[in-house]
DNA sequence: ATGAAAGCGCTAACAC
DNA sequence: GTGTTAGCGCTTTCAT
């Protein structure tokens, strides 16, 4: 038999509850919020009526009264992956453990889509706001700017910001593997990219990469994927790339993805890795210590992004922060493994 | 200077911008949500009021009055998977697109935390439900029965389920494999697993190639990680696994995670793959094209199973759906590579 | 096509 | 400690 939807048919309410409890209504709001100011004797019998209709709050309207949404939005780029889902997993846990609630929103990495995004969430009057990175939109800055809502800028360091920053440098990141690889005596390098369009920080990760590199007399071949990483067009790119410069005696990729598939043409070739060439990611996904060998990569700080993000909201939720507690570099570690 | 936050200081409201328009507020919110209703020198007045004061409506305000809320609440094991997150990025936009907003938690394969999460979300009034499995907790049941919001439940195909169904068989999936394996002359198999108490639906698969192996005179060892794939624990396990039983000659992977860890340790004794192990994953995960082999793995139908989810909540807000439409089983595809 | 009035379900003063 | 009252910002009849 088809359940019948009674679509419209109104849930349970507060005032059902009191009625059932022979309180008022507004005792039995304050039951929920401040249970101990409430006489034991009617506490018990509002609990009871709660648990015989199956009342349920509604938040809306709850929040509608009080003008204080318990709303905090989170845009990020993509989930799809697991740099920002697990600083979204944290974010999420710490915020809701708090009492919130999150709304997530993904920009695919287009800031048009940023703005409205921000408008949409925006209009659920959230107390604080997450967004990902320094690039948004003129009119998102507007919006934002008539807005006094916190926010966080994340997984990102070294600009101003809006209102708090919680990330770190993405060009340090690419200082450092450069680095590590003139360290072992490597001078003519590349860096296989994703595409810069897409994602402006693995930019940043190739500038820190390049000034390093070029800085001590090295160069630098820059090869940029039409899209995001895929196998096959990693390992054309990578296979010209030698063909074009067989001198090249290191590569760093722009994240673990690529240098994986490129990795994957160093076997199928057979280009000794690292005696060849000496190869770098960034992420440290879960199979870089499967590979053969396994990846030297970038280790980026994504739980604690979500974690520091999330007491950062809490602390300016609860009183203005001074302006020196608002800016957080969680810097990053080199994960030295024998692919250089 | 810091940014004077003014706290509960009130937005812009529909009335502010009514005065400065010259009509009465329900027009204004005829104009937002028909148009075309109003007199177009009205609607121009509004239009500029709205650009002028950066009105943004209150969703809280909308929804409690209209009794009506846009809100979607989607409850996943975890989002750090691209499983789901795969099906949580497509399922958010095709649901953002239709209106909706989103209300995503995690529960971390817990029925516990999904049980507060579903009495959490249905206090938003919800106008649809998606979770994950057929696994909830007696009284998360409860809760469920005393609402009428539809519900798809995903990602699994197979019971009855509480309204609509979108999925597919992980019996089938183990099968699929093992059919696959017995064609290529194995016999002697076994299957490596992430723990069966966090995902239940690795134990379907499971289940699903023992009862297609043994059904042709074969054999399965079993083998079950102490939690989530960790590439040291299941080499480990891998060598054990071996040792003890060097007759086998093709492991099945509950995912392709766990897949890359036994490839790993087979790498290391150098036991070629697939000529003395056969080897398969599930998940069909993007570094499966890269390893050496490539690897056998099954396809979930990650997206569609957001898309159909979408489309059949989006279909049951309309209109009762007929049973018959109510469940769907989107199938899987065996990627026959180089490693079985 | 437009506006007045009555809520939506709850919270927050305030009086008792 | 408890109830009364007056909104929160919007939508929705229903007149006009």
């Amino acid at each position: 038999m088809a359940k019948r939807r009674r679509r419209g048919s109104q849930r349970v309410t507060m005032g059902e509850v009191a009625r059932l409890a022979n309180v008022s209504p507004s005792t039995v709001s304050l039951y929920l919020r401040r249970p101990d100011e409430v006489s034991p004797g009617r506490a018990e019998k509002i609990q009871a009526a709660i648990d015989r209709l199956g009342y349920l709050p509604n938040t809306m309207a709850g929040g509608l009264a009080s003008s204080r949404s318990n709303v905090i939005g989170v845009l990020v780029p993509t989930i799809t992956n697991s740099f920002f889902s697990e600083t979204l997993e944290t974010l999420e846990r710490h915020l809701r453990s708090a009492g919130y609630q999150l709304l997530i929103g993904n920009t695919e990495f287009d800031d048009a889509r940023e703005e409205e995004l921000i408008r949409s969430i925006l209009s659920w009057n959230p107390v604080g706001l997450v967004l990902t990175g320094f690039l948004h939109t003129r009119k998102s800055l507007s919006v934002l700017a008539n807005n006094d809502t916190p926010i966080v800028e994340m997984w990102d360091y070294g600009q101003p910001g809006l209102d708090m920053v919680v990330g770190f440098s993405h060009h340090a990141c690419g200082r450092l593997v450069a680095e590590h690889m003139l360290r072992q005596g490597r001078r003519r390098m590349a860096f296989v990219s994703t595409n810069f369009q897409r994602d402006v920080r693995a930019r940043d990760r190739y500038h820190g990469f390049r000034d390093t590199v070029e800085a001590t007399g090295g160069t630098v071949e820059l090869r940029e994927l039409s899209g995001r990483s895929h196998a096959e067009e990693t390992g054309r790119l990578t296979h010209a790339l030698m063909q074009d410069h067989p001198e090249i005696e290191a590569i760093a990729c722009s994240n673990d993805m690529v240098a994986l598939g490129v990795l994957c043409e160093c076997q199928r070739q057979a280009w000794d890795v690292p005696g060849r060439i000496a190869l770098a990611g960034f992420g440290n996904l879960d199979f870089t210590t499967s590979t053969v060998p396994p990846l030297t990569t970038i280790e980026p700080p994504r739980r604690e992004i979500g974690q520091h993000t999330a007491r950062l909201l809490l602390a300016s939720l609860a009183s203005e922060l001074p302006e020196a507690e608002k800016r957080l570099d969680l810097g990053v570690r080199l994960v030295e493994r024998e692919s250089v």
